[in-house]
DNA sequence: AACAGACCTGACCAACCAGTCAAGTTTAAA
DNA sequence: TTTAAACTTGACTGGTTGGTCAGGTCTGTT
């Protein structure tokens, strides 16, 4: 016996590396969320993952190497969540189901968002282009159509890049912070609060840019 | 010849002492800011504060005890933020200023307020207390007297505090994504457009919860 | 002037960490 | 069964880092 994890099963070669690859990209997500890029140590990563540390070595040549395929996977799941602006939709329809989606990510994917987070904050050394090519375009179409609701009259005159920062800042803030959030609550927010959160986020990020929303309760 | 910054002139003991702290822990701001506690050497803040290594540890112990130093001095300017939030004036006068001075500070203390998003995401080892102690009592405060104006009927229901993360997660992102957002602007934010955000930003949240704006040009 | 204590700093060290490697074991194909 | 490649891992290493310290300089006081 020499299986990585406790439970692991004998797949094939290839399922067998995915998994273990999926399981050390995992842990890394964690370690370095909690630690930072360098604070992080492969040790702790290895220990998370319940692997000898030169198993990680064997994987992922490099503890950038590995850091990068971190960023790069919370950032597919941001384009993800980037796609749920449906730039056919009505204005409400679209930023309510794009705020509602980026909470739920906020919610699941906490320690991502933390390492994307962390990686911006200190000046996005690694993932510098995908912000200036993925992020730009995507932003950029999005201020159109916003732009087009404004001249429509649907949506109150303002500048879209304002907006679309209060939202990432707004849904992201729940991750980020989410120790500072669970302090002040006492204790992880319930499925309530994180619904009635979601709500009032909508809510007021609607009515404040000049729609009159129905009940998101859908 | 043995002082520490170029053009240091000969103060009294006290001042010089005063001066050298202040400079070493300015440095260590920028740098913890720029690599996390974890990233961040003793030796990279030692140049920064252009004085030797050994020096630094003549005044602060350790590392540890530096980085303390850091967030303490970087609560302070939260608190006095804080204090911006007038519990006596009207709704709509008492966020609007709230929010301002938040900009503000996010604009001026962009390495402290990344300092303070790294230990809070981090988990908070250093400052748990003042979590537990002064910004949940703030903060408790604040969600009275917006109940108050909820009650009064001058405000639209809703939970204060999404009221209020809202609020800090905006400002905040200010600072702590300023690097993706002038990435986005191609550039640092002007005055104007530091304006423009910061009332967009009111404009939104004061609507968004029931409130008329007056245009906030003072 | 003489002294004590504050201040300064180059050189050093022990601990730690990313990364390597050689000697294995397992797997799958021939 | 044989064989080669994929995989595993304990032990090791070179470089870095936080922290120390001895020997010096400066400053205010008596």
């Amino acid at each position: 016996m020499a299986q990585a994890e406790g439970a692991e099963k004998s797949g094939s070669r290839a399922e067998n590396r995915e998994e273990t690859e999926r399981a050390i990209l995992d842990a890394a997500e964690v370690v370095f969320a909690q630690s930072g890029f360098g604070g992080a140590t492969m040790q702790a990563i290895a220990d998370r993952a319940r692997l000898p540390k030169a198993n990680l070595h064997y994987y992922f040549a490099s503890k950038e190497k590995l850091y990068r395929q971190v960023v790069e996977r919370i950032f597919t799941i941001w384009l993800e969540a980037a796609a749920s602006f449906d730039t056919e939709a009505e204005p409400e329809a679209a930023l309510r189901r794009y705020i509602q989606r980026k909470m739920q990510v906020s919610r699941e994917q906490r320690h991502g968002s933390k390492v994307w987070a962390n990686e911006v904050m200190h000046g996005a050394p690694i993932i510098q282009d995908y912000l200036e090519s993925a992020l730009k375009s995507w932003t950029d179409s999005r201020i159109a159509v916003i732009n087009r609701w404004i001249a429509e009259g649907r949506v109150r005159p303002l500048d879209p890049r304002w907006l679309l920062y209060m939202i990432w800042a707004t849904t992201q803030h729940y991750a980020d912070f989410a120790h500072q959030i669970e302090t002040l609550n006492a204790g992880p927010l319930s499925d309530a609060q994180w619904a009635e959160a979601t709500e009032t986020v909508c809510g007021i990020i609607l009515r404040g840019i000049g729609l009159e929303p129905a009940d998101g309760l859908a």
